[in-house]
DNA sequence: ATAACATATGAACAATTGTTCATATGTTAT
DNA sequence: ATAACATATGAACAATTGTTCATATGTTAT
């Protein structure tokens, strides 16, 4: 009888040179992995500086479509697929107003994280 | 002569949608183009699961890269290439000991910014 | 009903990205 | 010097992504 019992996690790396008290310790506080996947995928809605931009502007004020596209200087068409994104991760809302729809900011934890953000970038 | 003598956002979108005193004032408001795009480069580092993870590691301990690759069931080579990312944005530190080499957290504020990342995700 | 405006959306394309594979580099014990 | 270990790295490939273009949907004034 062979020891192919521990399938995972088994031969990844084979050698000595695993911690496995460190290790054990780790994983033992290690959050969900479905949690840990949904942070990435609010992290990398962050992560595309058209879409880093039109948060920082609702910031300020709420918005129509026309007037991101027109102080991004971009095409309507892309504004519109950018916060078709936004929106499914509920980081904004619309509302209408006639033909106009207006978009805000959905959470207040935004400006906080970009602000750590920034000073991380700023550093040093 | 005709009027193009203002190329720069014009004809983005051309209507009479836009609300040029909101326009205007976010327009002051907003951080240098600069700072915007790296922020963003930034976030696009944490919009990974494995670095995530990674990250997260490393909130509890320091780690070779071993330990790392071993812990999230994964390569030696793919978690090599995720360190050197993470390295090249200043996240991470490593030190060598003998053969090994151990990675550590460089900045104090990812863990604040995972935190809040983690209350949008777990809210409603 | 119709024209004009504001926004949304699908398909297509180029560009970017994460992992794998093979192999190079660096360190230690012998 | 050499073998074994730990890590780094380049090329290749599939998969994902942001923008553009064309056009659809929804609203209002006439």
């Amino acid at each position: 009888m062979s020891m192919n019992n521990k399938k995972k996690k088994a031969e990844t790396c084979g050698q000595i040179c695993i911690h496995d008290d460190i290790v054990e310790k780790v994983q033992q506080n290690m959050p969900e992995e479905n949690n840990l996947y949904d942070l990435a995928e609010l992290f990398k809605v962050f992560g595309d500086s058209t879409r880093i931009k039109i948060i920082w502007a609702l910031f300020e004020s709420e918005m129509c479509v026309c007037d991101i596209a027109y102080l991004l200087n971009m095409t309507q068409s892309a504004i519109s697929h950018q916060l078709r994104v936004l929106k499914a991760s509920k980081l904004v809302r619309s509302r209408r107003s006639g033909k106009t729809i207006y978009y805000s900011l959905a959470d207040s934890h935004i400006k906080q994280i970009f602000e750590l953000g920034m000073e991380h970038i700023t550093e040093e």
